[in-house]
DNA sequence: CCACGACTAGGACGCCTGTCCTAGTACTGA
DNA sequence: TCAGTACTAGGACAGGCGTCCTAGTCGTGG
């Protein structure tokens, strides 16, 4: 609690950082103490066990998306253009989405096949997505399906960012999300006036 | 080259399913081992590096997944069918990937993050799917948009496969795998009778 | 001035990893 | 029968890992 940033920040933030683009099982402490320049000894004051600062790690990841879901809440009009902000992650964040993934569904994979305790808290940042896209479907008029809506954009962005990694393509990107858009002004359109069903 | 399944291929059916479950780095020899029921040391006689094996992993999956496309293509009667038949898989293998993912998509994505020399071998199981998919596509008629088709069919699995393993939700891969064979209906009635062009 | 807590550096520890060696067995062909 | 090859078991090896300890520094409050 000294410092303009904490030990305790900086360690979390490389953490974040390295866990994301290396993975939680191969990110060593002495690479974290590395990139934070302090003495590998000296996480043992600030994180007992390396499941301590990734869980350390997962709460500041639902700290900043809640804070990012809140600004975007600030930001956008309506919630029409704030699922549209959404689905653009995938160009704001391309470059690092075409090297590394999506640091949600990636980090969530990984606890899945080491069979970690934190899995369902990695999973509680989907959560996060999926209410609060469910919250705007619903600000458009939508029920019962607005959680399925949720899902499917959520769903979306995660297959065009597993692509993204593996193909390295961003002409690929721009046209499924705008694909998705498409599909965004439909479902809006066909609620307004509601022809077909699909 | 003496038994019934040489041990070689024993290794490599391990390894295949332990990289799958686990993870590549997360298995260890000794896994492997044990798994097959043979001692560590004798491991060296068959692969020297445990990048050999992943070698060969990969080379069985691609070799395994030509096999599976060339059974569909026997066994489904058109081009509409087949593709169908992939969009099926993430119901057909529900059980495994709601536990651990999508087998291509997370070795892909793992190897990416541990920069490791065998991603591009790994990406070429996607592009056996991605152009399989194209080429079922050329089939029903489509020139330019093939290869566009193909890889959102295969985005939209993989974006499946990744919520699927997050939520463990079997009515979810099942209400997205109905979306997605309804888009396919639309894209080939808009291929027979243009009217609109998304 | 002193005591105390917050913090840090450096290294020791036991364990597990991938790699590699050596001795030994089983089978094959001349 | 014998040589040679394919294969196996078991363990040695160095290095890296997460964990943990100890000695020491710094800054603040009594």
């Amino acid at each position: 609690m000294a410092g303009s940033t904490s030990t305790r920040a900086q360690i979390v933030d490389a953490a974040n950082r390295l866990f994301y683009e290396h993975g939680f099982e191969h990110t060593s402490f002495a690479a974290i103490a590395e990139a934070v320049g302090i003495s590998r000894g000296n996480f043992y004051h600030h994180f007992k066990t390396k499941d301590e600062i990734l869980i350390g790690v997962i709460e500041a990841r639902l700290h900043s998306t809640r804070a990012m879901l809140a600004e975007w809440e600030r930001d956008e009009p309506g919630p029409a253009e704030r699922v549209r902000r959404f689905v653009e992650i995938v160009i704001t964040n391309g470059a690092d989405i075409e090297n590394y993934g999506c640091p949600v569904g990636t980090l969530t994979n990984e606890l899945a096949k080491l069979d970690h305790p934190a899995r369902s808290q990695a999973v509680a940042v989907f959560e996060l997505f999926r209410t609060w896209l469910r919250e705007q479907f619903e600000a458009l008029g939508f029920t019962v399906e607005a959680d399925d809506l949720a899902m499917h954009v959520l769903a979306f962005s995660q297959g065009i960012a597993t692509l993204s990694n593996a193909f390295h393509d961003g002409e690929f990107v721009q046209r499924e999300v705008d694909r998705l858009h498409g599909w965004l002004d439909e479902r809006l359109a066909d609620h307004a006036s509601p022809r077909s069903r699909r």
